[in-house]
RNA sequence: GGGGAGGUGCCAGAGUGGCCAAAUGGGGCGGGCUGUAAACCCGUUGGCGUUGCCUACGCUGGUUCAAAUCCAUCCCUCCCCA
């Protein structure tokens, strides 16, 4: 395809990118370009967040260049200090091979196979010489470290810095000396690395990388970034109805944005979406269903997300019970009789975490036995049938004997 | 190496001998409302078959009828000086 109209597909939702004009000439020159995208194997889960980024790399693969997913396992050691105000804990090198190896599974549920290279910084890193480090070490200074917002923050606030620490970004950049790249993506939380990289390869000789940032999706929470610790994510392997309810529970603000990284549809419908909504010609929620079916669609298909649509119309629009509900196979050996605790059962069925919990779900009216509510916390129920039992709006079980 | 400050619940942060399972805020959970698992309002938030008992305020030990609070050792963090 033509360079430029190339450089106008690249930029689309991109927050910036560092340099464009070299980014054009690089099109020009080289035709297929090696695009590098870093992963930390710290969490195995791939979330909508960090779906933005890999949209974008699929977006790069389809007009024909090569995409290296590089497995940061050397680097998960440390743990990226980007945006965090506290010191990682480092991983057992086994759980970080775990994780890459999920992380691999459900990248390609974005990503092309077949046009995507996936390597492991630990072929090179762990074999780096105490003099190549300091060499490496030796290209940049405290003070310029100390620049980046998250280590200032934590400097000014008194938080500790690990001195390895600083070597992480470092060790990024080498990376990318090491395999040449010439464009390197990643969310605006990586500006610095990315850019370190650049100067690095300048050092050792090589033309920079293009660094492309893409915005920061929030989670569910509507305020801070999706990440799985905040526990505001909704991540791309979550059953389709999880996916759907949880696009169903973003605040309204959020819709253009979702529409915007996460969907196919294009800038001039999501415009006027945005528009009919602020005149209220659009109900936010008619608005979120879209979003969620086109979403679900991606990941699944669309059968299942019209599945879940219905499913979710039943349960929060009705009130009735959903079609399918897990079930609970009471072990009756472990029992008297016939009969069981109302609060011990929801703890076996793990629709409370303890007792009290159960205690309190249930003088709170939470919680439904046959779509009536309990109100005696020391009720005795007798499983002589099957029974649902439900907590909450969200959580129903079906429990039988075994 | 010397001097100073500090380590409290999921997080932030009060409390400096009994009234402390520990203020307040955030988050979570439940309820109400709603064409939403948005927004908003209310409640709740260590465990235990629970008007009581057990375990908890960095670790260990001590003082005391009584310790998150006092003392000692140790571990960890930050600041200043070197």
């Amino acid at each position: 395809m033509d360079p430029e109209k190339q450089l106008g597909l690249i930029k689309k939702n991109t927050v910036e990118i560092i340099q464009e004009d070299e980014l054009l000439e690089k099109l020009k020159s080289k035709g297929s370009l090696k695009v590098k995208f870093g992963v930390d194997p710290t969490t195995p889960d791939i979330h909508l967040g960090h779906s933005v980024v890999l949209l974008k790399l699929r977006c790069l693969q389809d007009l024909g260049h090569k995409v290296i997913l590089l497995i940061g396992d050397f680097t998960a050691r440390i743990g990226d200090p980007s945006g965090r105000t506290k010191t990682r804990k480092p991983l057992a090198s086994e759980e970080i091979l775990l994780n890459a190896r999920t992380y691999r599974q459900q990248a390609f549920k974005i990503l092309d196979a077949a046009k995507t290279e996936v390597l492991f910084n630990s072929k090179w890193l762990s074999k780096l010489s105490f003099s190549r480090v300091l060499k490496l070490a030796s290209h940049y200074t405290v003070a310029r470290m100390l620049e980046r917002d998250d280590f200032n923050i934590r400097y000014q606030r008194k938080y500790p810095i690990g001195l390895h620490e600083f070597i992480y970004p470092l060790m990024q950049a080498y990376d990318s000396v090491v395999l040449d790249s010439d464009v390197e993506l990643g969310g605006t939380d990586q500006k610095f690395n990315l850019l370190l990289g650049r100067q690095i390869q300048k050092s050792y000789g090589q033309t920079p990388q293009v660094m492309i940032t893409m915005p920061i999706l929030e989670g569910t929470d509507g305020s801070q970034k999706m990440s799985k610790s905040l526990g505001n994510y909704i991540g791309i392997t979550e059953v389709p109805h999880e996916m759907y309810g949880k696009l169903m529970s973003i605040p309204d603000e959020l819709i253009g944005k979702y529409f915007r990284l996460l969907t196919f549809l294009n800038s001039e419908e999501i415009n006027l979406k945005e528009r009919q909504l602020k005149e209220g010609k659009l109900h936010p929620k008619k608005a979120k269903e879209e979003l969620a079916e086109r979403i679900v669609s991606f990941y699944y298909d669309s059968s299942s997300a019209k599945a879940v649509k219905e499913r979710f119309q039943t349960v929060f629009g009705e009130k009735k019970l959903p079609h399918e509900i897990p079930s609970y196979a009471v072990d009756m050996d472990k029992l008297k009789e016939d009969n069981i605790w109302i609060v011990k059962l929801l703890q076996l069925t793990g629709l409370a975490e303890t007792r009290s919990q159960a205690r309190r779900l249930i003088e709170q009216g939470g919680v439904k036995w046959d779509e009536e509510k309990v109100k005696d916390i020391n009720l005795e129920i007798s499983l002589a049938n099957e029974h649902i039992l439900q907590v909450g709006k969200r959580k129903f079980m079906r429990v039988v004997k075994k």
